[in-house]
DNA sequence: TAAATGAATGAATAATCATTCATTCGTTGA
DNA sequence: TCAACGAATGAATGATTATTCATTCATTTA
């Protein structure tokens, strides 16, 4: 949240608990983006933050540890910028359910270094129960919002559509444009991603979405 | 292709470097579904077939290579059955498109242990021009595919989607229910990603994949 | 200002891992 | 049956890495 964390003014400083921990954390997340999960060390951590070896051990005990709180921290983000979203947006079901798609293609949230941490992540969650377990918080948040917001939906607009087949298949659709921008960022900007999520929504709900 | 890879009977044998390369490469893809990626070593797959340390750099001269081999091994198979899906379906574009689709939720190119190299993979592809490479000619080729059947139903049907946002939206939903089926294996069957999947073709082409 | 506190360092350690290669052993051709 | 070949082994090696901890140094307190 506070931007503090960047950079120390004098060669060395005490800083408060928690702002090393989020430096160190945004560390992770820049050194899991460049040199991928496999290759992060604990030396490519304290360099890319600028501290010394030891630092992690003292403020995460353990490497492992460092790691979970780091995907934590990209998982809390992503839940409190859709709740936001969701407080600021209209009250209608189809103003909630755009402004959840915009958050899936928010800079902030799709940017190449925060999928880098998503997919690096989920990729090792199979054998990892830890990290399938704060993924799956995740997941089970999500789909219970959507579900929801597709039964408004469903119910104002006499569809035929099961709002569990809706739920299921838009938050596929936007975790596998989120792939497509981390293979290939050149073909596929996010606003094009959420353009394809949208004429999705346009498809199965051509009233509330319609072009007209 | 050939079973024969599994165990050999006797205490040692000499098999063909075809045959071997097989055989290590299945049980690389097991050690990632069991261990993960970055838990993956020379000694857990030497292990996982039944073979001492030295036979990979034997076979493979390195580490990387034998990652690199087991990806395109897993690419190609889906490759492979999906030309042969398209080669045994009827031919109007609704019929290849349906074929598609049940080729993702095939039973053996959806199973546990193989999502998990295509994430293993995806995750680290970022910091790995070589993954992204082989996975970038996968996308291409499917995409072009998948864009050709769009073209053809929207020609026949009247619609009015652009082609290549159902191109996009299919794949990506697909993959991400390929993540859902991943994570939470429990929650949902690749049958039932298979349905949610054409209810997404029912909603955009209804006249071709309609419900009466 | 001086002593006390605890944050930060970085060299040392122990563990893990990819790779090498001398040796063993199964297979094939004469 | 017996050399000759080469596939396979697995102990040894050197490189990498997480973790520890004695020491340094900035900040706070008296």
């Amino acid at each position: 949240m506070s931007q503090a964390a960047s950079r120390p003014r004098t060669k060395r400083r005490t800083a408060s608990k928690e702002e090393r921990q989020t430096q160190l954390i945004k560390a992770t997340i820049r050194s899991i983006a460049k040199h991928g999960l496999s290759v992060t060390t604990m030396a490519t951590v304290a360099k890319e933050a600028g501290l010394s070896q030891g630092i992690i051990n003292l403020h995460f005990q353990s490497k492992e540890r460092l790691l979970e709180e780091t995907l934590s921290y990209v998982v809390d983000e992503y839940r409190a910028t859709r709740y936001e979203a969701i407080e600021r947006s209209g009250v209608s079901a189809a103003e909630k359910m755009t402004a959840l798609v915009k958050v899936d293609f928010d800079k902030r949230i799709c940017q190449p270094d925060k999928l880098a941490v998503w997919f690096a992540f989920w990729g090792e969650s199979r054998s990892r129960p830890t990290y399938r377990k704060i993924c799956a918080e995740r997941d089970r948040e999500y789909r219970k919002q959507l579900r929801g917001i597709c039964d408004e939906i469903i119910r104002e607009g006499g569809y035929d559509n099961l709002p569990e087949h809706v739920a299921y298949g838009l938050s596929a659709m936007n975790e596998g444009l989120w792939l497509d921008l981390l293979l290939n960022p050149a073909e596929l900007t996010p606003e094009q991603a959420r353009d394809v999520s949208m004429s999705y929504l346009r498809n199965v709900f051509p009233g509330h979405f319609g072009e007209t």
